[in-house]
DNA sequence: GACACTATGTTATCTCATTACATGCGGAGT
DNA sequence: ACTCCGCATGTAATGAGATAACATAGTGTC
């Protein structure tokens, strides 16, 4: 699964654990399940979360105030991407859009605006937890 | 400016002040400048603002935790709003795009996905401040 | 070995948001 | 007028998220 070679420990330990979540982690809830691999203290994982989240590896939802691992570990830097939030069961589902990407840049170039990061989310309830 | 008849003191009172700042406000802030009202509790501003948010008369900005008014507070239910933010001087700039609202309504249609709120917030540098 | 760079560890603190509980006020129905 | 109900209010305490400040340790280069 995570060949992560180039992270550090505490880096490695904070993805392998996002990767394994079904639904987004808060800061302190990935604090707390790794105290038994030794960490003791939020700013060693809001550290490893924003060297993750400057390589693409892994994505913070303000909306919620929680982090995921990316679900295209491989294709990052894909540009803008978008993620949908099922209030109810949690999941998250991200994707993009071409089309709106554009769009964005066109009201953006048009004002003069230099965009620097872009975030997108959707809330609402899933297929199955809509039914 | 503000015929908001039908709102109580408390969201007058936060509504106003969010009218006049030039920039987001976090609930604190609104507190603090409140306190001369007669405000003294978080929850005062922050009950007031839920209220606010429902009328569209205000906006949360996520990747801020900050408030802002509508800048448009006629048109509103004007379904999906953008946010360009600026990082250097803080302004906001609010805008909507129908093709984007039709992509994204276009991808939850096909997935399933019940759409409650969608938030987008464009992080930069304005034509100002990048200059 | 000296230096620079980066990661780490630890404590305290700050900002943002909510829970729980009590009070007050105005309208609807009788 | 009185009661009931719904809603806004007030207050204190606490929970949750994030960072500042400072000290330490590993690693590579010269």
């Amino acid at each position: 699964m995570s060949a992560h070679t180039d992270l550090t420990r505490n880096q490695s330990l904070v993805l392998d654990r996002l990767e394994k979540a079904e639904t987004p982690m808060s800061a302190y809830a990935l604090l707390d399940q790794l105290r038994e691999e030794g960490l003791r203290a939020p700013l060693q994982v809001y550290r490893a979360l924003e060297k993750l989240l400057d390589l693409g590896l892994a994505h913070r939802l303000e909306s919620l105030n929680a982090f995921v691992a990316c679900a295209h570990p491989h294709c990052h830097a894909s540009g803008l991407i978008a993620f949908a939030i099922c209030e109810k069961c949690g999941q998250v589902s991200e994707f993009s859009d071409d089309v709106v990407r554009d769009r964005l840049k066109g009201w953006a170039d048009r004002e003069g605006f230099v965009v620097k990061r872009t975030t997108m989310e959707i809330r609402g309830d899933c297929r199955d937890c809509a039914a």
